[in-house]
DNA sequence: TAGATTGTTAATCGATTAACAATC
DNA sequence: TAGATTGTTAATCGATTAACAATC
């Protein structure tokens, strides 16, 4: 019996079946095959009957998932069951972005607060979520048990509001600041850079086959250069 | 000679890279070793060697490699060696977010304008880029030749918008719509899907190793009650 | 020359895909 | 029972890691 953790990549998968199985829910469907999540989700049948096989036997053979059923189960398996307290560092437009939009939208999270040290935002109010001094976060987090964190604040003062929200609690942390930070053993992170997605983006966006078969062939011509 | 397309994980990796070298020939380190890289990246030594090596040979035994020489490799790698003009889609709190940042901080990339349907916005400009009708778009787009387009639109305008983009040439699209979109043959879709991303790390953030030796166990528990 | 570090080939590891028995 | 689809094991594929010769 492996005890190995599952991977991240099956994880990431998850939720993408739950906005599937939600919208189908939605739309009164009661069973859906594998074949037809693989339609909805661009991933395989197969790979979607093993990420789900991972944690238990959910489906019925010669019929398909319940729809309302494997939503539970993947919900449970989550930990959306009940609603997650986060928090948000920066309230700038991407902090306002998140933070309207989980607030308003998501109904698997409960957004606290929002930080930010700007006097001039703090006391306000974004879709009814606080913005209150950076200062006041470690007190909240250790009152609130906060475990997750989006980070929106720039790159320079990302580290520094990392290490204070980890000292205080936090283990999961979602980060938008484009610079790589440094969490205590055990704090998980995930890097959400916008700036590393749109330049690789930008790779595939002109003829990436030439471009690399013109370096492919420039690096070709030197070996040849150099054995002659 | 395999000519085997680079993997994706290979791209993505390489904008982390760039960002550490503009990052240290502003502190004006000349020279770095892939050890060094490794510390600041989080990626190994040999991985980091292995992914430039795909590109061509780029530094110098027993030395190392020359932060701007390896800088210009990859912006030519990637194709940031003109600045590459990008088009918003949505000009809500994350469309401006987005917009800003990159028109401001990103020196690679050019935003050429933000497309809203809402007359409140119309006619705005974010950070000196302008606020258009979406119904331009697509003329916008064959003048400019634009490739890249980032899209922040609602979920349920997604895939209208991107027919739309699509048809008109855009080849390359980062989606932060929570919704599967379907692009024709060639176009290339990176998800950005900040409530996936979300939801993944909320099942890191509790003791996932309880949960998933507590479902392990139920699973166990069914197996053995039905051999009984 | 000795020490260091690259570039590259081989070995390992892990994830995906294929196949199929189980079973509704 | 026949048809369909799951759950699971085995095969394949690809990516990472290890090892080391090349060479500065």
């Amino acid at each position: 019996m492996s005890n190995r953790a599952i991977s991240k990549s099956v994880i990431k998968r998850l939720p993408v079946y739950l906005r599937i199985l939600d919208n189908l829910i939605r739309r009164d469907v009661e069973i859906i095959s594998s074949k037809e999540l693989s339609n909805e989700s661009g991933f395989t049948a197969e790979q979607i009957r093993k990420d789900l096989a991972y944690f238990g036997a959910f489906g019925t053979r010669g019929t398909g998932y319940n729809t309302s059923y494997l939503r539970e189960k993947i919900i449970k398996i989550i930990g959306l069951d009940k609603k997650t307290d986060v928090i948000v560092l920066g309230a700038g437009h991407l902090g306002t972005a998140l933070t309207r939009y989980n607030a308003e939208k998501n109904p698997y999270v409960n957004i606290v607060a929002v930080f930010d040290r700007d006097p001039a935002v703090i006391g306000q109010d974004i879709s009814d979520v606080p913005v209150l001094p950076v200062e006041e976060a470690p007190a909240l987090i250790r009152d609130y048990q906060i475990k997750v964190a989006i980070v929106t604040v720039p790159a320079d003062e990302a580290q520094g509001v990392v290490d204070m929200i980890t000292a205080a609690g936090v283990r999961a942390i979602l980060n938008f600041a484009p610079a790589k930070i440094h969490v205590p053993e055990g704090v998980h992170v995930f890097n959400a850079d916008l700036t590393i997605e749109l330049q690789s983006l930008i790779y595939y966006s002109s003829a990436e086959d030439e471009r690399f078969y013109r370096l492919k062939q420039e690096k070709l011509d030197k070996e040849k250069a150099q054995k002659s």
